[in-house]
DNA sequence: GTCTATAATGTGATAGAC
DNA sequence: GTCTATCACATTATAGAC
């Protein structure tokens, strides 16, 4: 049984470095706890990754591709646009209840290199669909001129919805403490509600 | 001319910790860069305040209460509640633009510290206008009663309020990169356009 | 109160045996 | 590949002169 369980050493790191990070930052992070959860000596850390810079960029690079929804086939598709938001926020939502932790991770450690990791940053944008964006203004000067919807800012219009998708994960600590009397099972009692709120409160604010 | 800018060596301090804190974190903030930025030496801050994490306390303290706008006039007021919502956006992001760094500086840190620093989470609540979502309940109750709003959980709008204006913010980092192509000046923009964005994106959602 | 010098510790990284 | 032992350095914190 155990067996089946053991993954190679490298796997093992980076799973157990993939906790370490999300959960501390790279400065929080220590190189013993990471040896720690991997249950490995801390030597092998080095031996596979170098340096801690180097492994933390392993990380980053293997978790920040799931900031975004990756393929957005909802938005080529033959559906109405309410539909189409309607999936995206569901999509998104369900994607973010499995990685709770990973919109704050890169928020912030995007924020600690404004320049630094250069070679981390081309990943990131790389890993980013930046095409997203240009599909969301076409579909909605489409639907503006169409008369589905009324006329809006396609930015803010969409920066609304990634807000109200994300920021209930990311600003957690935050509104359970405000909101939610710290409770959280409650809180994530909310979060399951979620999806179908926010994408009727997008439509219900732009349908003509 | 210096004369007048001098500040006594304890406020110098703080100011300059929460500069370095804010930027960096609890973890990446190095005791050496408060005192150059402080222009003092390191053992000062020693003096002053004993522990690097009472430093950080002190500047915790002194930044959390500003997360949520303290007293919320709007909502006793007499006004109608399309405009409470508009002053009270209006009113907050006008803050957040004086305060960009505040909210994911306060929400990283009390996510690093679940349950660690007791006295600075009981500042933390002592800070927090709590009432304020009780005020909100009440506020959209009424108003769904007597017709002017459509049906709504007043938590998600809350919510749905708060996000829209915090994580432009927060995540600047990330969304300036995904739909601003990093430009920085076109964000700020951005950023100054938002208070009516939102508050009229709300309104529009929930008006009868 | 403010400084210099230094202690005490934590932590990333390496050497070298097996 | 994996381990033990250890280095080298950064960083918080303190002692003690002025």
């Amino acid at each position: 049984m155990d067996e089946l369980l053991n993954k190679d050493t490298e796997e093992k790191i980076l799973d157990a470095a993939k906790n370490v990070f999300i959960n501390k930052g790279l400065d929080g992070a220590r190189m013993q706890e990471i040896a720690d959860e991997a249950k490995i000596n801390k030597s092998l850390l080095h031996y596979y990754y170098r340096t801690k810079e180097k492994l933390f960029m392993a990380v980053f690079k293997a978790v920040s591709g799931k900031i975004l929804p990756k393929s957005l086939e909802a938005l080529n598709s033959d559906i109405s646009i309410f539909e189409k938001i309607e999936v995206f926020v569901e999509n998104y939502i369900d994607l973010l209840i499995k990685n709770p932790s990973i919109p704050l991770f890169v928020i912030t450690e995007l924020k600690r290199n404004p320049n630094g990791f250069p070679a981390m940053m081309l990943d990131f944008v790389k890993n980013l669909d930046v095409n997203i964006v240009q599909k969301v203004e076409m579909e909605v000067r489409k639907e503006i001129e169409k008369g589905t919807i009324r006329e809006i800012d396609y930015r803010h219009l969409f920066i609304n919805m990634l807000s109200m998708c994300i920021f209930p994960f990311a600003g957690r600590p935050l509104i359970q403490k405000i909101a939610f009397e710290d409770n959280s099972s409650e809180y994530d009692k909310f979060l399951k509600e979620r999806a179908k709120e926010v994408s009727s409160f997008i439509i219900n604010s732009i349908k003509i």
